[in-house]
DNA sequence: GTCAATATTCTCATTTTGTGAGAAATGAAT
DNA sequence: ATTCATTTCTCACAAAATGAGAATATTGAC
């Protein structure tokens, strides 16, 4: 390990349950001497990517709030998908949670949120939290709309040994795809329902699903139809937005897009 | 230039008006070779905080999100903060935008921002942008309570050529912290209103002010009056949870808390 | 104040790693 | 098939990170 890697490292060690660290405990954890470490976290602080807590401890800093706010106002799918949030919570008239959310490595983030007022309950979906690939509207929407290619690296191609197991849920894909939106209850939280469409902008390389989550209880079938819609249409204005934001699609580099 | 500062100079080149580079363009903009940029670039994407977007150009990643999801639940002055704001606004009864702000390099960045509901107006204050140190009650709060070593040289001390400027700000900041808040308007944003008053928490290194930001034309001397009332109590709030949350100032590294 | 303890920085010889110029490869569009 | 821009690769070289330990700086306790 060393160079780049070295401070990735040190940045990966802080989740929710560990958000402080002292030098002496990361050198131990990562297996690298002190001294090294220490350079390694003086640079991160200058950088404001740590910042020094009490007795000798050290927590993330203050420079991914700044970047985290060029990313929401620069980003086009996070632009345009907080205006499309705002207006499906209004237009909900119901408690609920909209949620933006995209593929982030191998698992579902969720990118922009908003609850609607008094909205008693949160999802387990939030801004920044990686999900599971394979449970949730949310997910199972992007799962469904990904290329063949890239769907057979994340949940294992024919040859994969638990392919069984992925029959039901390639047939699930099928049908959401053909469907255009799919609708969920209790997957993730007990009690929640979700409802979630795709945004897909395959010259962007962007795959995306809009949903909303809101108490399975109190929906009844045609609550639950109207809430359907609305997801749908909001997701292909944001699709449109998209498409339209979009340089033309001109020379090269698609491939690197789609990964 | 060479090894991290490669990294933070590839990442400083993303902003509000520049939000997609293409690789020989940022070789142009550092004057570093392609190649090098290549592989600079090809290690930010695999960590999540580039990805590709159309056209061979690269935008700011969703680490960022990730990585911001995690500091607003573990870091200690905005956890406690977030709660605290959503109080001030729920109380203020009016029009406005309640602020968890602090130092930031030599800038003031808000960390932590709420606002009412039916909120007609913005602050200039939002969540993860930079503000100018020494204009507006959320800033000039913090300036006054900094050591005075920290103070000088960030303003300048006795010696700078403007020195004589810096006079009446020295005043101010004087009284500012006899008086306990601060109060200004239309210093930043013409037609709003701050008050703002500190959250010190000297043991932790945590220098940091609650503000408020409403219509000035709305506000008459009572309701000022309240409103300052509410700042102050829900600032020496947050500042009793933190001084709560720490952890006993046992052994050393105290002189790199305060930077 | 001195002292002990710990965090942090510094030094330097060694080795690894990044660097840069250009060639090669990739993949999409014509 | 060919063209074009993007991206990766190669390799000799220079530069930077590494690690062990010493030196320094701070702090809390006495």
């Amino acid at each position: 390990m060393a160079g780049f890697s070295r401070f990735l490292a040190v940045l990966r060690l802080f989740d929710e349950t560990a958000s402080a660290w002292t030098v002496p405990v990361m050198s131990d954890a990562l297996g690298v001497p002190s001294s090294t470490v220490y350079r390694t976290v003086r640079d991160l602080v200058a950088a404001g990517f740590l910042e020094a807590a009490n007795d000798g401890a050290y927590r993330l800093g203050p420079a991914f709030i700044e970047y985290d706010r060029l990313l929401r106002l620069t980003d086009p799918l996070v632009a345009a998908g907080r205006a499309a949030l705002h207006e499906v919570v209004l237009q909900a008239r119901t408690p609920c949670v909209a949620l933006l959310s995209r593929l982030y490595n191998d698992q579902v983030m969720c990118v922009a949120d908003e609850a609607a007022r008094e909205t008693p309950f949160r999802s387990s979906y939030e801004r920044g939290r990686p999900m599971p690939l394979a449970q949730g509207a949310t997910s199972k929407v992007i799962l469904a709309h990904l290329p063949a290619r890239q769907l057979n690296k994340l949940i294992g191609g024919p040859k994969d040994p638990r392919a069984a197991q992925h029959g039901a849920l390639r047939r699930e894909l099928v049908d959401i795809r053909k469907r255009g939106y799919c609708s969920t209850a209790s997957e993730i939280d007990p009690g929640l329902a979700g409802i979630a469409a795709p945004v897909i902008v395959r010259e962007a390389g962007i795959v995306a699903s809009l949903s909303l989550v809101a108490n399975d209880s109190m929906l009844d079938e045609s609550q639950r139809r109207r809430l359907v819609l609305l997801v749908v249409s909001a997701a292909s204005l944001v699709t449109e937005a998209l498409a339209h934001t979009r340089n033309p699609p001109s020379t090269q580099a698609r491939s690197r897009l789609v990964q």
